[in-house]
DNA sequence: CCACTAACCTGTAGGC
DNA sequence: TGCCTACAGGTTAGTG
């Protein structure tokens, strides 16, 4: 389910409920997530005020008054959502499309404002995760991670440090969390769409031989920053089951130009192009092979 | 170090 | 309707 605009998406809906919102309880139903949680978690966490609600790429980051921080990673099917939320605030809604036996963990907050709260992770697949970390810093999830793409570390001549010499196709680099962090299979080609670059192209190409980037490097990077700009102010993007925490949908993907599209024209101005899918590294690319250049 | 595959787990859509 | 297969927004361990 959720790329980085999804998992941002997540974070503005949860932030204003929980900043500030003391966990009572935490009841812990199923423990063995891709990880398994540790069963001193609920213990850990009672008592804890929600200083702040951070991501980092597509984890989600709850800083606790004590210090510590409670990292989430949603996988695919994560998903958090208040209890009794419409109930709470009839201007928004909630449509409980989630089976309750995937509700993992429930949070029972008490905010300032808000008042009391349940918070609840559901997560059918179980392919999230949850830890408890002292320190960030020393968090091995977020310690190999690549430059945020939408911060100024994401760049040109960066990505061209990390591609030289790489023959890995262009696609497979963009989902490499390690070489930029928070693109999943939706917004790389998407992205790669943007930048008329073809997802087969070796990844070392886009270099110079001198080690400098080019240009091609360039519309990558505003391929990148401009549909997941977009892709954050549409909400996310709800194919299947993706709710902001509020139950409302995402909005992004009646904008995808590729994904998913296979055999419609290509919305490029001009060109006459039809969507293809291929597969690659067991995962679908699509594109169009008339203006997506090798 | 790099490139690629299989595996983790559940739900759903589509073909017959 | 039921059965079967393919596929789904992610990550990582294992293999060359």
């Amino acid at each position: 389910m959720p790329e980085l605009p999804e998992v941002e998406t997540v974070r503005r809906g949860l932030a204003p409920y929980l900043e500030g919102a003391r966990i009572e309880a935490v009841r812990l139903n199923r423990a063995d997530l891709r990880f398994a949680l540790p069963a001193s978690l609920p213990a850990e966490l009672a008592g804890q005020v929600v200083d702040s609600v951070g991501r980092r790429a597509k984890y989600l980051l709850f800083r606790l008054s004590g210090g510590k921080t409670l990292l989430s990673h949603l996988g695919m099917t994560g998903s958090y959502r208040f209890a009794d939320f419409a109930y709470k605030d009839p201007s928004r809604y909630y449509e409980p499309s989630q089976n309750e036996k995937h509700d993992h963990l429930v949070f029972e907050l008490n905010h300032p404002v808000h008042g009391r709260l349940r918070l609840i992770y559901n997560d059918a697949r179980r392919f999230g995760f949850i830890d408890l970390f002292a320190r960030e810093e020393d968090c091995p999830y977020l310690a190999g991670l690549g430059p945020e793409p939408l911060g100024n570390d994401f760049n040109a001549a960066g990505l061209a440090q990390r591609l030289r010499g790489r023959t890995a196709p262009l696609k497979a680099v963009l989902l490499d969390q390690r070489v930029v962090a928070g693109i999943g299979n939706i917004y790389a080609s998407e992205a790669l769409w943007r930048a008329h670059l073809h997802p087969e192209l070796a990844a070392g190409r886009l270099v110079r031989k001198d080690g400098a980037p080019g240009r091609r490097l360039d519309d990558l990077v505003h391929g990148v920053r401009a549909v997941l700009i977009e892709a954050v102010e549409a909400g996310g993007s709800t194919l299947r089951d993706f709710r902001a925490a509020d139950g409302g949908p995402g909005y992004f993907q009646h904008h995808f130009a590729v994904y998913d599209r296979a055999g419609e024209p290509c919305p490029t101005p001009g060109c006459s192009g039809v969507i293809r899918r291929i597969v690659q590294s067991g995962r679908s690319s699509f594109f169009c092979p008339v203006c997506q250049k090798r």
